[in-house]
DNA sequence: CGACAACATGACGCCCTGTCATTCTTTGTA
DNA sequence: TACAAAGAATGACAGGGCGTCATGTTGTCG
């Protein structure tokens, strides 16, 4: 009998984990194999052997199994961000840093994801707004504002930039994904470029 | 008796017409009112007078409504967007015109489509993309390789650079958008000279 | 060991979906 | 005008997913 037991481990907490654990694994292979919009909460609760009921014991539905996936991807990335941040001594730096390390992120996750669908098959891009992917966005604005104080980058609307930065991050991180082999540093070296330079720093192909 | 008919006027096609518009159009109100989400086919059938079974004479789906509803959008834009290329005369001037023509639109489309949403409700943002968005996609990149091909631009990946910049206006519109009052000329100023000189061109905040 | 609380279960009622036989309307023809 | 054939609208219906709840099971604690 062991002093040193595990802090929550009464047997209901350890089933209540590995529940809540399985159910999330199986929607995150089923919305990939299916698609967001055709998956129903039974395809994802049938693959985990739980009865139908036992769902609702966790999630309120489809819609926050999804949220609480995409939120734990942006709870995962933001100590990440962070780490950036702190060891960076430039705003140019952290900005590059940040864009490596989200392209980075991107590739690991892609995999994750990634599941064969059949060909052509119209994916409506479903994009939410979670608690911790807002919190990531304040984190950047905030990061920005911070290195404007400091003198590190012009007096501008840190708001709006930090909306532009994200969306070309996004963006470019999407189309990224779609060329092999995946470069996440050339896609870093034309995000980064882009934002602090514009179109006359971009990268210039080969004639 | 006239000669000088509509050319589509049996009373056939009338009614086919009206009946694609009016599913259109309280699908629009729909959508707008309880949210792409929780809408369901009947929700806007009802608001026609229509039978059920009609609805699914005019499109597969709730996705295909929406989907013509997105289309038209872009529809409606493109020849927008193509007016902009046809008037301007440098590289500059065209992304200027385009991003203030993409705001104009959505300051537009706006008034359309906002509708008083219970607050604090969260409403996960829906993503397509429609073949005429696609076209929308490559006209940009068309217009870029254009420009790099003319000695316009320089010669950098008009496809990464497509993404980037419409990336930008649609993030930088929608936060436009949620500001008071909307001011599309801050906003098109701001997306502009970030494409185009980064960072140290974008404008500074009054201090 | 007993009693309670927490959790799992799956049948059930509700509502939406997409279809289809039927009915009504329009069109073309004599 | 009369009539037949094609086109479109209708709403009842079967199928199925949703979320709930009464019931059964299992861990917890005195």
């Amino acid at each position: 009998m062991s002093h040193v037991a595990v802090l929550t481990s009464g047997k209901r907490e350890q089933t209540k984990v590995a529940n809540r654990r399985a159910i999330l694994d199986a929607a995150r292979e089923v919305f990939a194999e299916l698609g967001y919009e055709v998956a129903t909460v039974r395809d994802i609760i049938r693959r985990t052997g739980l009865a139908s009921g036992t769902f609702y014991n966790y999630f309120r539905s489809r819609e926050e199994v999804f949220e609480a996936l995409a939120d734990d991807g942006a709870a995962r990335f933001r100590p990440i961000l962070r780490a950036c941040w702190d060891t960076s001594d430039s705003f140019d730096g952290y900005l590059r840093a940040a864009i490596q390390a989200y392209f980075d992120f991107l590739a690991d996750e892609h995999q994750t994801w990634q599941v064969m669908r059949p060909a052509g098959e119209k994916q409506p891009h479903m994009r939410i707004q979670t608690p911790e992917m807002e919190r990531v966005f304040e984190e950047v604005r905030d990061a920005f504002s911070k290195a404007i104080e400091h003198g590190g980058a012009p007096r501008v609307d840190a708001d709006y930039l930090a909306a532009a930065c994200i969306a070309v991050a996004r963006q470019v991180g999407d189309k990224m994904l779609e060329r092999r082999p995946i470069d996440t540093v050339a896609a870093t070296d034309f995000a980064t470029r882009l934002i602090l330079g514009g179109l006359p720093a971009l990268p210039r192909l080969a004639t």
